[in-house]
DNA sequence: ATCATTTTATACCGATTGGTATATTATACT
DNA sequence: AGTATAATATACCAATCGGTATAAAATGAT
């Protein structure tokens, strides 16, 4: 009885979250957005709502994205260690290859946006405490198997990861010498023992 | 034989870095600046010569501030732990209290410039390399005088206490619970032996 | 006091911003 | 086949963007 939407919505959202992430949220124009989406101005505002309301459902899908891909890299290796290891270090080799990084769309989100506004405060930093229980479980599944010692602080060392993960990707948005961030991730990962 | 500016320029210029610190630089437009700056438009231009060349000598100035500000403080104490421990504590100290949180200019231009323009990557890039150099020198001195253990490895160090001192920052926009900063701040300062 | 020089204030520029009104096109059900 | 409904395309909106032309006001040297 209608007529049916020309264009794959959850695909022009994928593009819609790949500019924003770019360029973030302010230097991002409704133009850039249809021109890349491949669609028309009044179909994005009827499927999407505003700039803000695509760009929070661009995050979300981003933040839902990034989490199962984090768990998944942490589930399919033997060594919890070796883990962590490979996640880091395809993250430093992923920005190097690129010629623009783009780093992490939540992390740029929380500079740009969560402190003026309260909705992406709440969203970013549920996303950071999620990835923290991702890395606990990790950190626990070590313990469980002996890898790990069990009087290990797993809770201290998950936030430190997390906190080490952000410090690392806004870095390499600076392209600072691969040694710089080889050292220091060796050192972070010689806190899992 | 001239008539003299009204203003003092580095008044000026440091309510500017203020506004660019706060909002970023996008987001940040002529009118906020001459509004708060109490000038006129043309005043701004002739002065500073246009957006990106006001927001570059805001930038620098941040840096030089930011930079002296952190040596000071890692001078003033007897013991190296403590001094890193204190710069630790008064950053989440500082960012508890004020409602809004501008975290640090030059990581909030890392994240938004740095990846699309070249001269923000460098001079960004240059500064943390830079803060490295302070947290070396200070290790090196806790070194001399015993309180460090003198097999240290002062470089990886110094570069993983930048790597934690940026994600902290970050995080810290979240406003996560203070346990959490407070744990990965522990754990971080353990490293330091 | 006059004059050259620079800052100031007002007003404006074209371009772009986020967002819509309107009218046409395409579809699914009767 | 005709009709109701929604998505499309074009064109437009006021507001704001970064930047400037112009002319009045203020200054220091003569």
């Amino acid at each position: 009885m209608v007529r049916q939407r020309g264009f794959d919505k959850e695909k022009a959202l994928d593009i819609a979250m790949e500019l924003f992430w770019e360029k973030g949220y302010a230097a991002t124009s409704i133009s850039d957005l249809t021109a890349i989406m491949g669609i028309q101005r009044p179909s994005l505002y009827a499927t999407f709502g505003d700039k803000e309301k695509l760009f929070e459902a661009a995050l979300r899908k981003y933040t839902n994205l990034h989490a199962s891909l984090i768990r998944t890299k942490l589930q399919n290796t033997i060594s919890v260690k070796e883990a962590f290891r490979n996640l880091f270090e395809e993250l430093i080799e992923k920005e190097y290859k690129n010629k623009v990084s783009k780093g992490c769309f939540c992390i740029n989100t929380i500079v740009e946006l969560a402190p003026h506004d309260e909705k992406f405060e709440i969203l970013t930093r549920e996303h950071e405490m999620y990835l923290s229980v991702i890395f606990q479980e990790t950190l626990l599944k070590g313990i469980k198997s002996g890898e790990l010692e069990s009087n290990l602080d797993v809770k201290a060392l998950a936030q430190t990861l997390v906190v080490a993960l952000i410090g690392i990707t806004v870095l390499l948005k600076s392209h600072p010498e691969r040694s710089f961030v080889d050292k220091s991730v060796t050192l972070i990962l010689s806190l899992i023992k």
